[in-house]
DNA sequence: AATGCAAGTGCAAATCATTTGCAACAAGAA
DNA sequence: TTCTTGTTGCAAATGATTTGCACTTGCATT
């Protein structure tokens, strides 16, 4: 499935791309290169390789980079749709989101300002209903 | 000016502190603990010396973390009013937003699901409308 | 003003995420 | 199959930030 995906965007089919593309196809969040370099530990790719992986997926414009919690990136599938998901920093727990909240205000700030604004991150962080309780 | 800042947060008045204060305040847009290294020469700090400066004030909530354009970290005096600025990701013109643009929809998000969003950035990264022409 | 101790500092070394140089290797065009 | 070029592994480099340790300083207390 994913050998298509990657001619389409002039990329070379190997193991390690249709690897990294599995686990990033298979996950409702986005992850870290570490998360998908353990969770392709099977297939025995190497970190750098997953880095590499990536970073040219991004240029593909296949996945999307964003900066996670903790100041490392993460990596999610480009989806036609922008779906937004909300991650608890406590417990992980996410929750999908419909749409772009931020579209709206965003396009405003381009109207009144003249600037084009950088394609803003995917994943929102906060603490969920039941961390909260847990408090 | 600065000791009665820091006296109020119970931390200790130094002059490594008052160095990075001094910096902090006279600057309109977050720095980077690199920046303000460079700035604070004559006074011979320690590149170290500045992170934990920042990261007491942090914790004293004095000054506000945010995460840079490019991955650094970023810091800026927390002040009254939460305004925004826009950075040209090209020629790092700044330009203030009144409030928080996106206070509201936060506010929406939070409401429908129970999570507590963590403080967003102040900055807001983008491509001013000068630089645009010059593509 | 002298003293004591906890907190702050410099320095060098450690850490963490990510990148890179280079040699070996595999994908796909010819 | 062969050739060319992109891809991979490995180990070492990088850049931002943190940390261990010995030394110094702020400041509360004599």
């Amino acid at each position: 499935m994913g050998e298509e995906l990657l001619k389409n965007h002039g990329l070379k089919v190997t193991s390690a791309r249709l690897a990294v593309l599995s686990v990033l196809s298979s996950s409702p969040i986005p992850l870290t290169a570490e998360a998908i370099y353990e969770s392709t530990k099977k297939e025995g790719l190497n970190l750098s390789t997953v880095y590499r992986t990536l970073n040219s997926f991004e240029e593909a414009n296949i996945v999307k980079k964003e900066i996670g919690h903790n100041k490392e990136s993460i990596f999610s599938l480009e989806r036609e749709e922008d779906s937004h998901v909300l991650v608890c920093t406590k417990c992980h727990k996410t929750v999908k989101l419909e749409g772009c909240p931020y579209h709206e205000v965003n396009e405003a700030i381009e109207n009144e300002t003249g600037f084009v604004l950088e394609d803003h991150n995917t994943a929102i962080y906060g603490i969920c209903p039941d961390c909260q309780k847990k408090k």
